[in-house]
DNA sequence: TTTT
DNA sequence: TTTT
């Protein structure tokens, strides 16, 4: 069908750390459960209640999988938007049995880093981002699965801003040969 | 958690005509599916191939619910916003299952037709949306589920430009008495 | 126009304090720069480039106003879901001049404070969520334009689950008298 | 700033045909005024009210620019998503002023069309996704901003539901050499 | 004016 | 299983 969006934005708290797998190609698989929550008063008792909700996240994205794997761990909030999708499978019984995921993957997804802190209970974060700066890789807390190649961001954002702020001065595209 | 955010954004095509029926307390429930979907061109093969998902809508609130009844049909296109949430059941075997849709509630959820067309195959439509102007209602293609009174949107947008570009001109705040 | 959406969503940091003031009828309204930024390698030089930019947020809505007012500080970073509304203004020479907002009003707009961390450079920050527990009020952290009564989400969110999960089980509508 | 998020969605209707020229590099930019609109009643009169919203569009990606120039006409729905920017330029008086466009660019932004309708009073219209099956082009209605090669989506969609659903199937990764 |  |  033409003309579909299929979009699932989430900010939320890793409930664990993320599984990282490979693909029979050798692509790398990062999983994980984000949990949102919500708080409300019951109007009727007047108590506090609240209602989590947990996701299953799943990166198909060399790139994005890496950056998981190394900043994103158990306790860390993240931002991250993919899409809905449903997959079948058939449980030991021989039941089919349908589960429900947010995707990211090489065309679609992003992924934010929310918060600086230590990853949560393993005190044994190494190299994590949030020990500080990333162990060489230019990460900068953002990444999108727009591009393979270049880092994060892959090159420069549009920028008319520059060519046309400075009149007279050099098209951003001179600059990126992109 | 505070902190979180769950928001599923979606644009499709209902596979059905939405069902109606109503709670214990006599609030009305809308549910239904929507498609999406995305093609793409297999490298290998050079095959153009789909992918269609489907995805189930449910809708608890009354008004959201009464539009949805009244304009959406089997065929037509929508945008919707709503939050993520998985519910466990059992099934007629006695087996846990567990089913992911997406909600629109009392104090979430938005949702836009997108196309003045008929319905899809049911012909019979009448005073639907689709059909021309909504019969007597000022449903304007547009809803949210912000407040339940005062139709789609309420009362007023926030518009402070009246305010502020015409110095002496009333405050738009003393218009609608909320 | 039947059929539109205009939505903004940023995640980003306050540039300073809000600025909180009061409509013509009494209502509350706070206002604030949040800035958002990317990071990218040159290709050309392979230099390490940012781009920041800063949104202007207004808020006209007493209840998140206030939330703004009491919680979020200089330095805080926040999830914002808005309108995009650009209003004509007149300078002092007499010169039309446009300014584009992201708007959260009584109807539509989102905020989630998204770090527990002190606000930034003014150590005096008192009674401010990232202090520590709100004080007295309930706030948890997230809160959305939906309602004006009953705190943040205001009440019950939708929960078929319950009654569909424990039949038999009363109507989740039951306990909430909304 | 590590961890931010900008982001505009907007769904709404051209008013005018895109304008399309080319940046001093070759790149073919493409840019378009979209009307968001919501109506409302009025409390204190009434009255049905309607307040409308134009958004200036700028698309810096070839292939996405391309897509407008193809099928994107006057009175068209679309669906797009890119990034809030606001650029500062000086008038004519030598005055500095700004403008914010919402950016969709090589690395970021969305683009659907959401009606098959003709694109508006230009009648003569031919070729256009509007009228039918695209020219040859494989163009499905939706374009991302995320890859240069390949198509709209480029490849194909993460799709772990074949390799799982069907044990002993070939991995999807097999298929698409990426 | 923020943040990393 | 997270978080506040």
């Amino acid at each position: 069908m033409a003309g579909s969006v299929n979009k699932v934005i989430l900010v939320g708290n890793l409930g664990k750390d993320p599984e990282i797998r490979s693909s029979q190609s050798g692509q790398k698989i990062a999983s994980f459960s984000v949990a949102t929550s919500e708080t409300w008063n019951d109007r009727a008792s007047g108590e506090k209640k609240e209602r989590t909700e947990w996701h299953r996240v799943v990166v198909f994205n060399d790139r994005l999988a890496d950056v998981v794997e190394r900043f994103v761990k158990k306790g860390r909030k993240v931002y991250l938007e993919g899409t809905l999708q449903t997959r079948k499978w058939t449980d030991q019984s021989g039941q089919e049995r349908y589960t429900t995921e947010v995707v990211l993957d090489r065309f679609r997804g992003e992924l934010v880093l929310l918060d600086g802190r230590g990853g949560g209970s393993d005190g044994g974060e190494s190299g994590g981002y949030g020990g500080g700066a990333p162990a060489g890789g230019g990460y900068g807390g953002g990444a999108s699965a727009s591009r393979q190649i270049g880092g994060p961001r892959g090159g420069a954002p549009a920028s008319p801003a520059g060519g046309w702020d400075t009149p007279g001065g050099s098209d951003l595209d001179d600059e990126i040969p992109f």
